[in-house]
DNA sequence: GCCGTTTTCGGCCCGACTGTTTTCAGTCG
């Protein structure tokens, strides 16, 4: 079992001993394992087999005993009978903004809903508005937060499928009669969140590779399987096609499944154009009596396609027909960031507020990624569930950094920060005093999401303007596929941000991806830099920076936009910018 | 269920907001 499963076993156990009501405190401890389990750096369900996880902070007596039986027989007997007690669709009412442990408890025990058509339907027969504590406006909230869940009912973070990705490749890759394998689709263009993965492999034995296919240990459930394609449900849920063509076919198919369909659209009309008709398995003349040039019957690489098309090659992130084919024609393509290109991260947080980590572990984790500097930004007095800090303990961790700074003198470096929240208007946690003496400042909204797109925007535009922020968090607050953005006039922000010379983040965190990687040419084109940050809260988290650099890449970015692929000796000078 | 320089019991994070109420329960961050 993954630390992942074990992880989301006591997430679950957490919710179904809220639907009981039991002490809160106890189901608090199961959430608290669920996340070291899912953040522990090292290979916690190693140590869970070999019954070595004494003294791990978060795991007493009795999770330790339940990971040692689920790292050795991939199940749980407790959880088994507790899940047992209710149906299995209550677990997507948790899903639903607005609805906690009591009001599902409720729903369940007075009208017996027990999925989401239950919830829909009772809302809409008014029997919901009728149980105590229920009333019309909490049923019109229920209702949209509904039609919010079903919009994204297929939608996957980029973490979910990730380690499925990477594994089923390896897996492909590693077959006998494979000679190349990739993943397609939206996944391979960067985009936020998935529908479906689309695999690829190039062979002469179809059958054989999608017989084994549809058996790798992640199939769940086959969903079709023939000569050419399959279609199984993964055991996370996602969709997994897979395609099998010859060698020769590969670069179009590869070209042809990444999509997106627009790009294709264009790719297409451009073959037209110079008397071919492209499709997934190749070149063809359009008319009847053409011919296809030589150096079209002998692609092996997509590269080459775009070549015979008159273009300059377009990776895979910027395919989504907005402005590609134009960059391409004129060899103004951006040489897109990479991940080896940053030298350092910001935005990071320890346990002095919600972190799992120490400062001195998150800063020896960073040096063993290669980086030369870490950005400290724990949170601030007012976001009290994630234990902010006051000034004074605030002061104490500067002091602290300062401390260790010495310590790594020349070979790596500390820079203290804040996440300071953004209050309700505009105003900050803490006085410009305080804030000078940090190295860096990033101002997040925490709380009231839902004022007034002006003022909303004004705000958070207000924020900008003190000389303190260096950077602005997370700018729409949103968690993908599971809470919209709020409202906020994002061109009038960048805006801002350009007048006042502060840096916008792309939080690379897969809940956020946010700044949205479609806001990002305009930012640059403005000149407005951009700082991957990943918001990190165990040393685990740092590798999130991966998928920030994806997204980066999706937006048109390259090294020169953004701050932390400077290196050391410069970025202190980019982080006074704004002052100065 | 976890934890402990106040250690084997007693405490465990706190306040805003919303919608339901008529003083508060539930949810969220």
């Amino acid at each position: 079992m993954t630390r992942e499963a074990a992880a989301e076993i006591f997430e679950r156990i957490a919710l179904l001993m809220e639907l009981k009501g039991e002490n809160p405190f106890k189901i608090r401890a199961y959430k608290t394992g669920a996340e070291v389990v899912e953040s522990y750096a090292g290979d916690i369900m190693q140590l869970a087999r070999d019954n070595q996880l004494a003294g791990i902070k978060g795991i007493g007596d009795a999770l330790r005993d339940k990971l040692h039986e689920m790292a050795l027989t991939g199940k749980l007997e407790f959880y088994e009978k507790l899940k047992a007690e209710f149906p299995e669709g209550l677990f997507a009412l948790f899903d639903i903004s607005g609805l906690g442990p009591k009001k599902i408890a409720a729903l369940y025990s007075k009208l017996g809903v027990a999925s989401l058509a239950d919830l829909r339907r009772v809302c809409e027969s008014g029997e919901a508005a009728k149980i105590s504590g229920f009333g019309d406006k909490t049923v019109v909230k229920i209702l949209e937060a509904i039609a919010f869940r079903e919009q994204h009912a297929s939608v996957f973070r980029q973490d979910q499928v990730y380690g499925l990705v990477q594994s089923m490749l390896e897996q492909l890759r590693a077959h006998p009669s494979v000679s190349r394998a990739e993943v397609c689709g939206s996944f391979r263009r960067g985009k936020e969140t998935v529908g479906d993965l689309d695999f690829l492999v190039a062979t002469k034995r179809p059958e054989e590779v999608i017989a084994d296919f549809v058996k790798l240990p992640e199939v769940n459930k086959i969903i079709a399987q023939g000569g050419t394609k399959a279609s199984v449900y993964a055991t996370n849920g996602v969709q997994c096609d897979l395609r099998a063509v010859s060698s020769a076919e590969y670069p179009f198919a590869l070209n042809y499944f990444t999509g997106s369909k627009e790009h294709n659209v264009v790719m297409r009309q451009r073959a037209l154009d110079r008397g071919l008709s492209l499709n997934e398995y190749g070149f063809k003349p359009s008319q009847e009596g053409g011919s296809v040039p030589e150096e079209a019957a002998e692609i092996y690489e997509e590269k080459e396609i775009y070549r015979l098309l008159g273009l300059d090659y377009i990776e895979p992130e910027l395919r989504e027909n907005s402005g590609e084919f134009d960059a391409s024609e004129k060899g103004r393509l951006p040489k897109l960031i990479e991940l080896e290109n940053l030298r350092g991260v910001f935005h990071n947080h320890t346990t002095a507020s919600d972190g799992k980590a120490t400062l001195r572990e998150m800063a020896e984790a960073a040096m063993e990624l290669g980086l030369q500097y870490l950005g400290i930004a724990d949170h601030s007095k007012s976001s009290f569930q994630a234990n902010g800090l006051d000034e004074k303990r605030l002061r104490a961790q500067l002091a602290e950094i300062r401390e260790l700074n010495a310590e790594y003198a020349g070979q790596f470096r500390i820079f203290a920060g804040s996440e300071v929240d953004i209050l309700k208007d505009g105003s900050l946690d803490f006085d410009d005093e305080l804030l000078a003496e940090l190295d860096y400042c990033v101002a997040s909204v925490h709380n009231v999401f839902n004022l007034p797109e002006a003022e909303m925007t004004a705000r958070i535009i207000r924020a900008i303007e003190n000389p303190h922020v260096t950077m602005l968090g997370h700018v729409t607050g949103r968690l993908l596929a599971l809470r919209p953005s709020y409202a906020v006039n994002i061109p009038a922000v960048i805006d801002a941000a350009a007048a006042t010379n502060t840096i916008i983040e792309l939080n690379a965190s897969a809940w956020r991806l946010d700044m949205d990687w479609r806001w990002w040419r305009l930012a640059a084109e403005k000149g407005v830099k951009c700082s991957i940050n990943p918001d990190a809260h165990s040393t685990r988290g740092l590798q999130d920076v991966l998928l920030g650099v994806r997204a980066a890449r999706k937006g048109w970015l390259t090294r020169k936009d953004v701050i932390n692929c400077l290196p050391l000796a410069e970025v202190e000078a980019a982080l006074r910018a704004k002052e100065r």
